[in-house]
DNA sequence: GACCGGTTTTGAACATCGTTCATTTTTTGA
DNA sequence: TCAAAAAATGAACGATGTTCAAAACCGGTC
């Protein structure tokens, strides 16, 4: 990507960033990364081939663009979901506006995990802080269910209750010949953040 | 793929077929799904590059087969582990064992889930078998620690609770800038799997 | 053992992909 | 007004998976 640039090309340059990422928003919200096509993205957003590569290194950082903006539909669903409910509540309705984001924007949501960067190259910091936002939103029913934890050991556990529920989402969507029924997989997920309530209340009462 | 085949053709056409394979779950083990080029495979099996389609429709094909291989050795090391625990050890023991095959066979590992087929192309049958008996391995833990429950409703579960190992396995080893520290991801699965048993016993105590 | 029909194998050719870079076009500033 | 700098362009490049006309091979027959 070029680094010196006039002042008037900064605004030229951001407007085809834009141009750019809306249509590869577009592009994945349609047909997952598979159907991302550097041609297709020139097309749409007005610009020749050559020219993507004057506003983006490559085509992952563009997908990066896109994915961070589907990490901020999904906090915002959440939060609008969230309320302030009970802890195990909480919970539950989190884990369903997880499973119903997933469903209503499934391609999107999908390309947040199946895209690799090139082995070696980091992640760009600013991605990495948008991931571990998801995290945050279970700090606060965690903290109502386990009240002795320190601030670590809630962090690390809400990771891991986050990466749960998502395994169950994941797996529950991919439609292998028979796709797991959708009133299933509501029910299952349901019982599982249920059991996982119970067995925190027991952990935490352990400990008094 | 051709239909007919004289006698010896058989043969060799199945030759064929092991060699390919052969390499092509060398490569994947070594490189990951995108480590797979038709081009190497056949300098690796000895030959040529248009062999590879008399052999298999296309490398999709191919993939399933050293994905099945792999979830054949994933389930040898299951039953290994597993010996007679009691249910929650049980547990503790194939979550334990997963993750530690995850982390041994890592590219392989996540072939297994990286891969997509075609959109409208269906799953074979006989990888859609080789799936589900992974799941089966868990109904004896469940069937103690969930007495009451019917086969159906226990098979459900299962696939329930691997879907949520596998999803703290799979976020966990994602490497994105800070990798989380093995130990802590130990620590987490085990707790996880802790709590889960614990949430189990509450369930089935609330039913008698 | 020379010939022939059918099988099987071959790899050059094709279509499509992301990416580059010499060229052209546009903008800038004196 | 015009030369120098910046930006945009799209043909060309190097990979990729897949195909298919041609070559090589095989088994039976005279």
């Amino acid at each position: 990507m070029n680094e010196k640039m006039t002042e008037a090309g900064v605004d030229r340059r951001t407007q085809l960033r834009e141009r750019l990422i809306d249509a590869a928003q577009e592009a994945i919200a349609a047909q997952g990364l598979a159907g991302l096509k550097a041609r297709d993205l020139a097309t749409a957003a007005g610009c020749a081939l050559g020219a993507i590569y004057t506003a983006f290194d490559d085509l992952d950082e563009l997908i990066l663009r896109v994915n961070a903006r589907t990490l901020a539909r999904l906090e915002f669903a959440l939060d609008r979901a969230l309320g302030d409910a009970e802890a195990e509540q909480a919970l539950q309705t989190m884990a369903r506006t997880y499973l119903n984001f997933a469903r209503t924007e499934e391609p999107s949501w999908r390309a947040l995990f199946e895209h690799r960067l090139p082995p070696g190259v980091a992640t760009p910091q600013w991605y990495v802080d948008a991931r571990n936002r998801l995290f945050n939103r279970l700090d606060a029913p965690l903290t109502q269910l386990l009240p002795g934890t320190g601030h670590v050991a809630r962090a690390a556990f809400a990771r891991t209750l986050f990466s749960a529920v998502h395994g169950v989402v994941a797996l529950g969507l991919e439609e292998k010949i028979a796709e797991t029924p959708p009133k299933l997989l509501d029910e299952q997920l349901e019982k599982l953040v249920r059991i996982l309530a119970d067995g925190l209340m027991m952990e935490s009462a352990r400990l008094i």
